[in-house]
This record gives C-alpha cells, sequence and structure tokens, in this order.
RNA sequence: GCGCGGUUAGCUCAGUUGGUAGAGCAUCCCCUUGACGUGGGGAGGGUCACAGGUUCGAAUCCUGUAUCGCGCACCA
C-alpha cells in the first residue's frame, strides 16, 4: 500500500457519518464508476491485457427483475469485479431480450384486462404497441440492474431486437436452410389453442391429473382410451406383433365395425411401439393429435385426419357432436357409445399427467402442422462431444449429465410461432405450388419450384422465430458475430451463469449454435445457479403472494447488504431459501465495515510514515498474507463464492474487529512512539486489505471507504490490485 | 417408470481432497468500555435420516432402505 506523510488531512468530514446509510451512497458510487469509464475493458490501463468475458443472459424485457436475476447479477458481478482486480481485461456485455412468447402473453394479459384481444388487431399494430411496451420496460429493467451494482459495460449494451441481431438470426437460419438443418415439415407440434400458436417441448410443462380410462368394443377388440373424442375416425387398430393374444389377426387385414357414428372398415396394425401389458394391448390409433400415434402412421403409411380444430372444437367428422368444445363432448360421447352397448368399462383411477401451455395452462393439443424444423441431431452430437472433450465444463458438474441427457434425446426443433412478436421468419410460400424458401432481402418474387410470379402467388412467411432460437446464439450476437473486433478478442467467452432451470432450455442451443457457426463453444464453463424460493422453500410465484422483490430489500437494506445475503451459503445448483433475517445480519456487518474504517481512520490521523524506512511486518498482517488470503483466492477461483464470502466476513468481523482492532487500543493508547506507528500502519495495511477481499461481494461500502483512505486519492477500488 | 438433488443446532443452510461438527437468525446470562448497542463477552442446543460396509479414523467414500423435492418420459 502507498502511504504518504500528508496523513493529518484526513479528516472525518460530513460524509462520515453513522450509521452507514446505502441509500445515500449507492446510486452516487454507481454513478462515479460509470463516469470513470472502467466497466469498459477498452479504457482500462495497458496492464489489463487478457481477456475475461462473461455475457450477461440477457434479461426478458417485459417486466421487473426478481430474486433470481438478483443473485445472477450478483453472481457475475463477483466473477467479472474479482477477475478485474485481477489485471484481466474484463467485459461483462449486459442485454435484454424481446422474450417473444413470453412478452406476448403479457402484453395480451393486459389487454385482456382493457377487454381487447390480439385477434382483431392488425398485426402492424400490436407489434407497434408491444414493442413500445417492451422499451418501457427494458429501460426500468436495466435501470434495476444498475441497482444491483452491475459492473457491465453500457456501451456494448445490447437488444435481442437491434437490427443488427435481427439480421444475423435471419442469416443463421438460410445457413441452417442452406445446409439442409432446417425444413418445413408436417409434424404434430404442441398446439395452444388459448394462444393460437404451436410451442416447443420446453415451453409445455406436464401436469399430474386424475381422469376416467375407458374400454370400448371395437369390434373384436376392447380398446383403452382416455380420450374418446379423438376416436370418431378411428380406423387402425394396433397391437404388438408378438402378441399371442392376437395372433389370429395379420397386418393389414381388414374387419367391419360398428363404430361411433356407424358401421366402418378397420385395418389391423402390427407395430411394437404397443405396450403389450397396458390396457388390453390393443389400441386405436388418431395420428393427427397423438405423437405416438404419429409414428406409427408414420412407420405404416397410414391416413392422417384431423378431428379437433386450431381453437379446441370437433370438426365435421364429429357428425352430431361437431362445433362442441372437447370438454363438453367427452360425456356425450361415452353416453352414446354406451347406449349403443359399446361401453365395456370405466376405470376412474387413471393417474397421468397431460401436457399444458406453461404460460396459461391450457392442456396442449397435439395438431399435425407445417412448421420451421431444426435438424438436431447432427448439432446435439457435436455438442456432446465438445463436453466430452471438457471444452465446455459445468458448475456443479452434476450438470452434465442432464446436458447429456438432453443431447442424447434430442427431437427436431420447431423453431416458427404463429405470434407477431419475435424476429420474422425471412422466407416466402408460393401459394401454386406449395413451396417454401428462404429471401433474406425481400428480393425474391418468383418460386424457384414452379416460376410462379405475382402477389397472389408469392407470399411472405408471417411467422416468427422461437425466442430460442435468437438467444440460442446470444453469445456470438452480443459480441458482433461474426466481423466485430469483440467477437475476435473476447470469443469464446469465459463463462456462462444462469438458472439451473435453463440447462436445457437454453444451454444446449448456445453450445450448439457456438459450434456450428464459430467452429467453437461459446464458453468455458456454464455456472449454473438454484432457484431462489421464499423463506419458506416453497417456490416464489405471483399466485401465492410471496414473491419477495429484490428492490423492497435493497430499499431496506442496501444492496451490499442483498448480495452478502444472497451468496454467502447459497451453493451452485441448489434451491436456497432467501431469509430476510439473514440480510438484515449482513446490512449490520455493512455497518460493522463501516465502523471499523471510522475507527482506523480516526487513529491514524497523526500516522506519518517516511517511504524510505519499511516498515516492519507485524504478525496481523503475516496471519492475513500467508492463510486468508491465499484462503480466499483460493475459494474465488474454484468459483466457491459461498465461501470466499463468508471467509472475508468471519476474518473482518471476528479477526480484524473483535480481535485485531481490541488488542490495538491500549497501544494506540499508552504504546511507544513506534509501537503506535507500527500499529497504525497495520491498521491500515489490513483495513485495505480488507476492503479488496470485499469489494466483489460488497461494491459500494467498499469503495465509498476507499475514496477516503489516506494516500488513495484519486484512486478507483475497481480497478485494484487483488491481494496477494 | 427413468433420472437428479436433498435429509447436519429451534429455523434457513454451509462443511474444497475422510482427521475431535460450523454460520446467520432465534434462545439464555453478563457488559449503559468514546469504531459500531445494527455492539461486545459468554452459554445452551446436533447418536450429521436409517442400516450395513471400507478405514487406525466416515457428515464426508461404497451398498441398501426410508422420506421430501425437482426434472424428464409417457401406457393409447
Amino acid at each position: 500500500m502507498t502511504t504518504t506523510n500528508n496523513l493529518g488531512q484526513i479528516k472525518m468530514n460530513e460524509k462520515f457519518t453513522k450509521p452507514y446509510n446505502p441509500a445515500d451512497t449507492e446510486d452516487r458510487i454507481y454513478k462515479m464508476w460509470l463516469e470513470s469509464g472502467y466497466f469498459n475493458p477498452d479504457n482500462l490501463p495497458a496492464r489489463f491485457s487478457e481477456p475475461f468475458t462473461i455475457i450477461m443472459p440477457p434479461l426478458n424485457a417485459n417486466g421487473h427483475i426478481h430474486a433470481g436475476h438478483a443473485l445472477a447479477m450478483t453472481l457475475e458481478d463477483i466473477m467479472i469485479r474479482y477477475k478485474r482486480m485481477q489485471g484481466y481485461k474484463a467485459l461483462w456485455v449486459p442485454g435484454t431480450d424481446h422474450a417473444g412468447f413470453e412478452t406476448q402473453v403479457v402484453y395480451e394479459k393486459k389487454l385482456e384486462k382493457e377487454g381487447r384481444s390480439r385477434f382483431k388487431m392488425d398485426s402492424a399494430e400490436l407489434y407497434g404497441e408491444i414493442m413500445a411496451f417492451t422499451l418501457e420496460n427494458k429501460k426500468h429493467i436495466e435501470g434495476e440492474i444498475q441497482k444491483m451494482g452491475a459492473s457491465c459495460d453500457w456501451s456494448r449494451n445490447k437488444f435481442t431486437l437491434d437490427e443488427k441481431i435481427v439480421k444475423e438470426v435471419q442469416r443463421t437460419f438460410k445457413k441452417l436452410f442452406d445446409d439442409g438443418l432446417v425444413y418445413r415439415g408436417s409434424r404434430i407440434v404442441n398446439w395452444c389453442s388459448k394462444h393460437q400458436t404451436s410451442l416447443s417441448d420446453v415451453e409445455t410443462e406436464n401436469k399430474e391429473q386424475k381422469d376416467s380410462f375407458y374400454y370400448f368394443k371395437y369390434g373384436p377388440f376392447v380398446i383403452g382410451t382416455a380420450r374418446p373424442e379423438t376416436k370418431f375416425a378411428d380406423k387402425y387398430v394396433v397391437m404388438h406383433p408378438d402378441d399371442k393374444r392376437y395372433a389370429q389377426y395379420k397386418n393389414g387385414q381388414k374387419i367391419e365395425i360398428e363404430w361411433i357414428n356407424g358401421p366402418m372398415t378397420a385395418t389391423i396394425i402390427k407395430d411394437a411401439a404397443v405396450d403389450m401389458e397396458f390396457g388390453t394391448g390393443v389400441m386405436t390409433i388418431t395420428p393427427w393429435h397423438s405423437a405416438i400415434d404419429f409414428e406409427i402412421a408414420e412407420r405404416h403409411g397410414l391416413d392422417k385426419e384431423q378431428i379437433i380444430d386450431w381453437r379446441g372444437k370437433l370438426l365435421p367428422i364429429a357428425g352430431e357432436f361437431a362445433g362442441m368444445k372437447i370438454a363438453e363432448a367427452r360425456p356425450k360421447i361415452v353416453e352414446k357409445l354406451k347406449s349403443k352397448g359399446l361401453l365395456e368399462k370405466i376405470d376412474d383411477k387413471y393417474q397421468h399427467s397431460v401436457p399444458c401451455c406453461y404460460k396459461c395452462g391450457t392442456v396442449i393439443e397435439p395438431q399435425v402442422k407445417e412448421q420451421w424444423f431444426v435438424k438436431m441431431k447432427p448439432l446435439a452430437e457435436k455438442a456432446l462431444q465438445a463436453v466430452a472433450e471438457e471444452k465446455v465444463k459445468f458448475v456443479p458438474d452434476n450438470f452434465r449429465k442432464i446436458f447429456n441427457y438432453w443431447m442424447e434425446n434430442t427431437i427436431d426443433w420447431n423453431i416458427s410461432r404463429q405470434i407477431v412478436w419475435g424476429i420474422p421468419v425471412p422466407a416466402k410460400h408460393c401459394l401454386a405450388c406449395n413451396e417454401y424458401f428462404v429471401d433474406l432481402d425481400d428480393s425474391i418474387s418468383k418460386c424457384p419450384k414452379c416460376g410462379a410470379t405475382g402477389a397472389d402467388k408469392i407470399v411472405k412467411d408471417t411467422d416468427t422465430f422461437d425466442t430460442w432460437f435468437s438467444s440460442g446464439q446470444w453469445p456470438l450476437l452480443a459480441l458482433g458475430y461474426p466481423d466485430s473486433s469483440d467477437f475476435k478478442t473476447f470469443y469464446p467467452t469465459n463463462v456462462m451463469e444462469t438458472g439451473s432451470d435453463l440447462i436445457f432450455k437454453w444451454i444446449p442451443r448456445m453450445v450448439i449454435f457456438g459450434l456450428y457457426l464459430a467452429k467453437k463453444e461459446p464458453f468455458k464453463d456454464v455456472y449454473l445457479h438454484g432457484m431462489v424460493n421464499d423463506a419458506q422453500g416453497k417456490k416464489m410465484s405471483k399466485s401465492k403472494g410471496n414473491v419477495v422483490n429484490p428492490l423492497d430489500l435493497i430499499a431496506k437494506y442496501g444492496t451490499d447488504a442483498l448480495r452478502m445475503g444472497l451468496i454467502v451459503g447459497n451453493t451452485p445448483g441448489n434451491e436456497m431459501s432467501l431469509q430476510e433475517n439473514k440480510i438484515k445480519g449482513y446490512k449490520n456487518f455493512t455497518n460493522k465495515v463501516w465502523n471499523i474504517a471510522r475507527f482506523v481512520f480516526e487513529n491514524t490521523q497523526d500516522f506519518e510514515v517516511d517511504e524510505k524506512n519499511a516498515m516492519p511486518v507485524h504478525p496481523w498482517l503475516v496471519q492475513l498474507s500467508g492463510t486468508i488470503i491465499p484462503d480466499i483466492t483460493s475459494d474465488m477461483d474454484g468459483q466457491r463464492f459461498h465461501l470466499a464470502a463468508e471467509k472475508a466476513y468471519h476474518y473482518v468481523w471476528h479477526e480484524f474487529a473483535d480481535k485485531i482492532l481490541e488488542e490495538s487500543k491500549p497501544i494506540l493508547k499508552s504504546g511507544s512512539a513506534e509501537e503506535r506507528r507500527a500499529v497504525q500502519h497495520a491498521l491500515l495495511e489490513i483495513l485495505a486489505t480488507s476492503l479488496r477481499i470485499l469489494h466483489p461481494f460488497m461494491p459500494f461500502v467498499t469503495e465509498e471507504i476507499w475514496s477516503h483512505m489516506p494516500g488513495e486519492k484519486g484512486s478507483v477500488l475497481i480497478i485494484e490490485k487483488w491481494p496477494k
């Protein structure tokens, strides 16, 4: 530490009041940091040379930050501040996400409250309104990121709908298309009949429920089903080829049967997908409304017929039941089958789970729909390989298994959504021959397949991309891929820090796109924090009313206290309960640090040292540099921030304050001039080191005290060196 | 059904390679000491879910059981 001989100038100025008041300090300090320019690695002094990069997971610009964001911002900020102090050219790129479907759902709720509906709105008008809504929220959320103390580079702030990003996402689509990795296909998709869009496999949620399970006579067979309303046109009856009970029936054999709306011809199909143990071992299939049935139909080249329309109502094929909603039709259909003597029995204790829209809870109706799909298998194989070669590592490591499981069991990814809020799919559709083709800059007006022209034949695809299609490319896009100097300098990034729930939704897609586009993994470490629950360990939810707003906690206890409360004792990957008492305890600690500084400053006002006369190393300092610092540094390097924070806390309070300060008192009061000087020197040294160690965790109070450190006039703690 | 994680002080949770159990809050006692009462000193409180095993030694490693939570998949 540099000490000067003008320490008599230290004054307990008016800012050094008691107790410490975060509200008076934090915004001022954050502003000072912004003005220093050091959040931008380009402005760091030359000794900061080796890059260290974190890309902030783009926050959804449709609401406010929640406890999970607060934890993420804290962890990422700790990492970036620590590395910056170690002399890395630290870059943390902030960003926000338009969050396609999520935001549209939020906005639709708003419309609903106002008695409006998106289905009655012009798409340009709707887009404009959502854009205004999003930009407003984006501003709020960026302010909230700042309240958390995030030392990210705002000059590089990104938004998923930035023009350049939109273009790049569309170019990726074209590249995938050209490489044969994107195709237009009719496949089973998850259809939400409320939101009128298809959803990917990760946008559905399974709900456990108890239903009736019906057994019906179907010709010579008894079939079981939980969904009688889909059965009108079931003309294939399927059983396992090895099922001896039905050995007399041959694949392809036709039988005449009596069914819901009269007699029909059924065809026998033998397929190993049937579970002989379940029900009667015989089932009829509805390929249009079931993924399994669809696959059986594909294998055997069978007809597929739509029974339920896009709004969830029965089509004319249902005869007298046409136009009815499922819930209404089901009992009536069962009643009719019963009256025809076709009902064998009802098992009303059937436990199963049904997929629902993760936003509105509406039961998903599988539908066959023509959509854009990404072929996942070849992409997933590369991702698996990168992980196997440890180019991408997980903290904690057990998430590797989940990643692998997910990548080994991919299904083709439906990337098109029937909503306006998102990045447009840059494609056109020829109505004459049903050909779809990519058109990046809206320049093709002639069908490349059949040559048709004219606005009545060639129409633009109105779908938008799944949000994960753009956010999956985020590490690239946030750095200005493909031709920016940032991309060359900072890619691949060092750490991707995000919530553990994104291990399959997001992480694999980023790995895939990074490897596919840049031929290099997007990040070396994936650090996954657990979910933040309420004080009782229950998941926070609006409906339960147990949501804790981090901004309220900041107002009550200060950001530093909140950060410590989120970090100490919180191991990666594990859920945590947010205890307000704990945060209160760290508010006390913030004050403690403040008062330690007050004591040190008050008792060193007359301290003078001739820099030529090196002070002898005090035993207190030996302990600090010999044990405490290496220990904490090792925890930081091992990404055990929960331990590092606790150890720093413990040292500062229970060693520095409780023991060292107390021991110093009698010497300061009645020691010899030389003894006093030695103690004063040691106290200043320990204070300076403590501030450095605490800084990544508690940036505000430490920076504020630093600004009062004798001999450190004009220096900024954020770029001070991590102690050794 | 498959997979993952938890089970440690009254509560919420730590415990890095196995070496006599820790933190915060809560409880009890003492201290109106000029850095801080948002404080200081001290105390109580745990057969580390259970049962085996490995070891000189296990909260920690192995096997099994129970239980809670989460995720995935579906059997129509």
